[in-house]
DNA sequence: ATGGATCCAGTGATGGATCCAT
DNA sequence: ATGGATCCATCACTGGATCCAT
């Protein structure tokens, strides 16, 4: 699969898809389907990203790196709300405090979107899941100024050693939270007195109402 | 396998091994023998980690971590003679400019090391290969200042910018090659002006007339 | 509902070294 | 003979996210 070369390219490709079980597009791909995601928590956005044609395994670079455009999938209720929340961006501990938001990663992984939204109730098996309509998406400066806001909220809290009084409560349209195989993994940290610290992880996450926000306007819809 | 507790305990494992074939020894650890080492390179080094009870896959930490003994297997003709360089330690080509020789890489791997010589002509298939007598062994005064002033030459070339300049023909007793997959892999340097080049990964290696030292003085070899 | 915990795939870095063309 | 090239295993890390106890 070649990558899309423009961003009407891309759009049409995943509106191809719009309609499809993804027992389908994965039969075609040559891809297994696992029997539930317990095992498998990225299966679908891997699954899009070789449908789609995106580079593969590029390390902090776009998933479509001609293009700009981030692929991120959605799942969504049969009413269209989001069902869990979207990760964005682990969290460099060591530089986020100094870091501008215009320079974060959040801001340059969010900067342009492709939503793949995928309708992915509990009950419904991976199989039998149905991909909906896709949309180009950037934040509108009223979603972006909530972003940033945040962001320096929250990157301002870890450059200041406060990394441990985090927790998921904090940030109103973006949070915190543990990202990592399991509890048991650490990561060095080198706080404001520049002592060294070791702590879980983090990355980024958008609530799942900003992302509802965010198809609401563009279908009318939950 | 638990980790030897002291360097006579250490020794005495090794010293049993001495004499037999590698088949017996993988055997014995339900471990297979390569048909050859073009494709297991590692092999024989990571047959002895296990059968001595290092500490397995330890970043920068001796292989017996207790005891701050490194593993060093030697390929040996049937006189006694090393039939390869021996692989010291990768270069952290960003730092060691900066570094002084006692806090070096270098320093610490070769400040004491358990050497386990294999007599291993390419003539004889991995299986038949024999382990011959380890010994334990710190560098002489002699050897420590040798060792020190090839360091010092190296490490300064690079922390100078001047890696390009760097082959196999400089150093006494030890060398820098290559250190990679393979010849198209890179790594970011910053050079002296504080530019940024890409370069080709190295390593230290020590040269056969080294270790041939180390073992003529102690078995009066070769 | 949701914050904390967890799971897989793929790439990169490092440690184990030997191969092989000249 | 030997300097440059190469090969495997393993672990860390990042990017893909969802699970699940409360």
């Amino acid at each position: 699969m070649q990558p899309p070369k423009t961003e009407e390219d891309l759009l049409g490709r995943a509106r191809q898809l719009a309609g499809r079980r993804l027992a389908e597009i994965a039969a075609e791909l040559g891809v297994p389907v696992p029997p539930d995601m317990r095992r498998h928590k990225g299966w679908i956005g891997q699954l899009m990203e070789r449908a789609l044609g995106a580079t593969a395994g590029n390390k902090d670079a776009p998933d479509f790196e001609q293009l700009g455009v981030e692929l991120k999938t959605l799942p969504i209720d049969r009413t269209g709300k989001p069902l869990e929340t979207t990760f964005v961006a682990t969290i460099p501990l060591n530089e986020v405090g100094q870091t501008a938001w215009e320079d974060s990663r959040v801001r340059r992984k969010l900067a342009r979107v492709l939503w793949v939204p995928v309708l992915a109730e509990r009950s419904i098996a991976p199989a039998e899941r149905v991909v909906a309509s896709a949309m180009l998406w950037s934040p509108s400066s009223e979603q972006e100024a909530a972003l940033r806001f945040d962001w320096e909220q929250l990157a301002g809290m870890i450059g200041c050693g406060d990394i441990e009084r985090i927790d998921g409560t904090l940030g109103e349209v973006m949070q915190v939270r543990p990202k990592a195989a399991h509890g048991g993994v650490r990561r060095r940290i080198i706080d404001a007195e520049g002592d060294m610290n070791i702590t879980l992880p983090r990355g980024f996450y958008l609530r799942t109402s900003f992302t509802r926000a965010i198809l609401k306007k563009a279908f009318m819809l939950a």
